[in-house]
Parts: structure tokens; sequence; C-alpha cells
DNA sequence: GCGTTGACGGCGG
DNA sequence: CCCGCCGCCAACG
């Protein structure tokens, strides 16, 4: 469990790992991948622990939005536009800073 | 120890 | 579709 700093970075791993699971053109929530990672109920942590991941990172962080389908950046910003790019980039249609779950959510 | 702050989520109006 | 409200968890000052 994510409870202190100790345990936080196998708490990471097991993020990290669940996101390395989302197929290429799917996208996955928050608490979606908090789930399948084994911490239910954690969908703020994994904000969390993308927020730190360095820029450079090969674990797709960016086929992770938020429960309404958005990307979870302003419109416009920096993180935003480059986020959507990525999805763009393999066949995730992003409109109006939306993304249409029915169609691009992963299921298991 | 406490209030605040997020890359959050779900429900109701 | 937009808002507000509440629950949730960890980091930070």
């Amino acid at each position: 469990m994510p409870l202190t700093a100790n345990n936080s970075v196998s708490y990471d791993e097991a993020i990290w790992t669940a996101i390395g699971f989302i197929p290429e053109g799917k996208v996955a929530t928050y608490g979606q991948v908090a789930e399948i990672a084994g911490f239910p109920r954690t969908a703020r942590a994994v904000g969390r622990v993308l927020s730190k991941l360095p820029k450079d990172t090969l674990i797709p962080w960016f086929r992770v939005i938020n429960a309404k389908g958005e990307i979870s950046f302003p419109i416009g910003s920096s993180r935003y536009d480059a986020q959507k790019q990525r999805l763009q980039d393999e066949g995730v249609v992003v409109l109006n800073g939306k993304i249409n779950l029915k169609s691009y959510r992963w299921e298991i």
C-alpha cells in the first residue's frame, strides 16, 4: 500500500507497470490504472506519480486520461498539446479536448 | 498535527 | 452540458 515513502516506490512501479499494459491506440482512466495496478481508489495518487515522471520517460503516460474522457491539462497548455499530439499520432481522436471512451477505452 | 492542494471519480440537480 | 458536493489519497508547508 502507498502509505510511506518506503513502499511508495513499489507503488510507483505497480502504476508504471499497469500503464505499460495499455495497448497502442487505446487509453485508460486514472481510476482504471489504479485498479489494475492493484490499488483501487487511488486515482489521485496515480496523477501524482505521473507528475514526477521525467519528460523523456518511455512510459506511455499520455494514454492516461480522466474519467470524463478528457486530457487533464488546461486546453492550450504545452502539456495538453504534447499529450494530444502523442495520442493523435497513434490514431486516437481528440476533439475539443475530449476522447470517446466508448471507442478508445482499454477494456480487459 | 492540520489545512491545502492536485495530471481524480461518481452522483445529483 | 455545466456545477456543486463529497469521498478519496499522498505530498507539502
